[in-house]
DNA sequence: TAAATTTGCGTAACCGATTACGTAATTAAT
DNA sequence: ATTAATTACGTAATCGGTTACGCAAATTTA
């Protein structure tokens, strides 16, 4: 299949489904070649039947990795070829106890030949291969086990994402931007408060001027989050971190975990031992993100904005 | 999957199938993450078409390898998308030629960075393997064009079925079953006739003491296939391959061939130049096995059997 | 001991692919 | 110039699986 050499790895399922079929393919003409009237998808039932027990549609069902209206199916269909009988566990009325008949047992003991046949087959076929198929599907299962597909591809874009941010100080071009990003958002949930304005308005003398600074996210270039780390005259904080405001088209881009942690950071190399923050639990990914920096819930400290709900410390270490 | 490594490599459709479907399963949610409205099945549609040609739904079948109804229902769907539009051929009139839209080239665009990642994601899967997943599906789907794993079955069964097969000389002990095997196929399809006795009840005198000779193949000890190579009293003929016989629950082990061998390899070592047979055309699988062996069609010999409509010969080199 | 929850499993609907089949347009053969 | 064969492709039925749902039996909880 040239095609999917073209297409990347990502059409790895695809092509899984296509060597699936291939595969599949031959399996009802094996059994003939055997002279057994079974077909390939009662394979694994019968398998796990021909292991001497008996067994309940769902204990089947979680042995062979099927749901189980799929084994109840099967069942239906091997009875009627008079493979298996069902009884009802007299213990448990809910449970449909199956079982091998003679017939089935006597498949069982000719599948036999077949089984060996295949593996040897498979066997040669494997032996003229670099890398081994079967070996190789066993490793996947379980590193898909440790961690999902969706999760690998969720941190190559976190990784991808962070590469094209950059961090700078803010600069005088930047005020717009820091101004704009902020109103968005606070508009958006909220309405905006007399302290916003003197802030957004004039961060260079109610913010830098006071010992306060403002980190503002690149993403290729375009300035697309702010941030500001705030001097407080507080004998218990040194800094808050507030007027963080992430552009909604940058969203997912990680863009707000990277400012914030280089807010923390900057705190850290001013000798801050601990930073403050005030939010509203409303916006949930903002306190999640606080969270995972290490934020943690305190009250108690008045605070000059109506839609404040929610104050966080960090203790730095 | 613990099972497949109970059930052997016979099983290898059923742990595809699973691999794949955990594989895809995340597809969905692989888009959804980069906000591109898309499904996973219309994905080799898309690339292919997102290459820059326009394309037929037949082309586009054989390119992704799929079946052309199955195109035809995926273009179904993108076009009420608007991703695609159709437009007839108009040098001929059966041609549905597809191509992106403005829209279906936004989402191209939109979908590299997916691409990209999901090539990462993967690519770093694979470096904790040992067995490459991707290069074992090509591998396998080479070997597999080359032979199927049907024919490879095939061989494997014959190889062990003729690995329980003995070619003995015929002792007296034989003499029944050498009767009994020839009166059941013949008089299955033919009528008895009075060589037939002459020669079935006394194999001594008619076949060994006049130079001819008795062959027995046994399976697993029982003696379940005969075969005679008759002196000729001829001019051009040393032998007759004649009263060959095989036990019908015998069928498909490779016998008839093993034993056909062995007789003309007893010809041979007798130095034999040429050998003879008399058959009738309804016996397919006998003529298949003659002409497998190197014999060829023959007219005009005079012949006392009426069933008799086919005479080869086999010129031994 | 009654009520709520969990469990076993059958039925129905769906999903993504296939094969089978029909029809119309084109091409090849007589 | 017909007629026959091939090609393009849409629709329908099927296949092997799934999820959704509902009922009854068993178990847990209050």
């Amino acid at each position: 299949m040239d095609f999917f050499e073209q297409t990347g790895k990502v059409a790895i399922g695809s092509r899984l489904r296509m060597l699936t079929d291939k595969v599949t393919e031959d399996a009802a003409n094996i059994y003939q070649l055997y002279n057994i009237d079974m077909q390939p998808k009662w394979f694994p039932v019968f398998y796990s039947l021909s292991q001497g027990e008996e067994k309940t549609i769902t204990e089947l069902a979680k042995t062979i990795g099927h749901s189980h209206p799929s084994v109840s199916k099967i069942i239906g269909e091997m009875l009627k070829k008079g493979y298996v009988k069902e009884s009802k566990d007299t213990a448990d009325g809910r449970r449909n106890v199956i079982s091998l008949t003679d017939a089935g047992q006597e498949v069982a003991y000719k599948i036999k030949d077949q089984l060996i046949d295949v593996d040897a087959a498979i066997e040669e076929l494997s032996a003229q291969t670099q890398n081994k198929l079967w070996e190789a599907i066993g490793e996947w299962e379980f590193l898909l086990e440790q961690k999902t597909l969706l999760r690998r591809v969720m941190e190559k874009k976190k990784e991808r994402d962070s590469a094209k941010v950059e961090i700078v100080a803010y600069k005088p071009e930047y005020q717009e931007v820091f101004r704009a990003l902020n109103v968005e958002w606070i508009s958006t949930y909220f309405e905006m408060e007399e302290s916003d304005y003197k802030a957004l308005d004039n961060p260079k003398s109610y913010i830098l001027d006071q010992g306060g600074h403002i980190l503002v996210a690149l993403y290729e270039g375009e300035p697309l989050g702010v941030c500001a780390l705030i001097k407080m005259n507080d004998e218990e904080y040194d800094f808050e971190l507030a007027k963080m405001a992430v552009s909604p088209k940058a969203q997912g881009k990680n863009i707000g975990f990277l400012l914030a942690s280089a807010i923390v950071e900057k705190a850290r190399s001013l000798g801050a031992a601990k930073i403050y923050l005030e939010s509203n639990t409303i916006l949930k990914p903002a306190i999640n993100l606080y969270h995972k920096l290490g934020f943690k819930k305190v009250a108690g400290k008045p605070t000059p904005y109506t839609r404040c709900n929610i104050q966080m410390e960090l203790v730095i270490k």
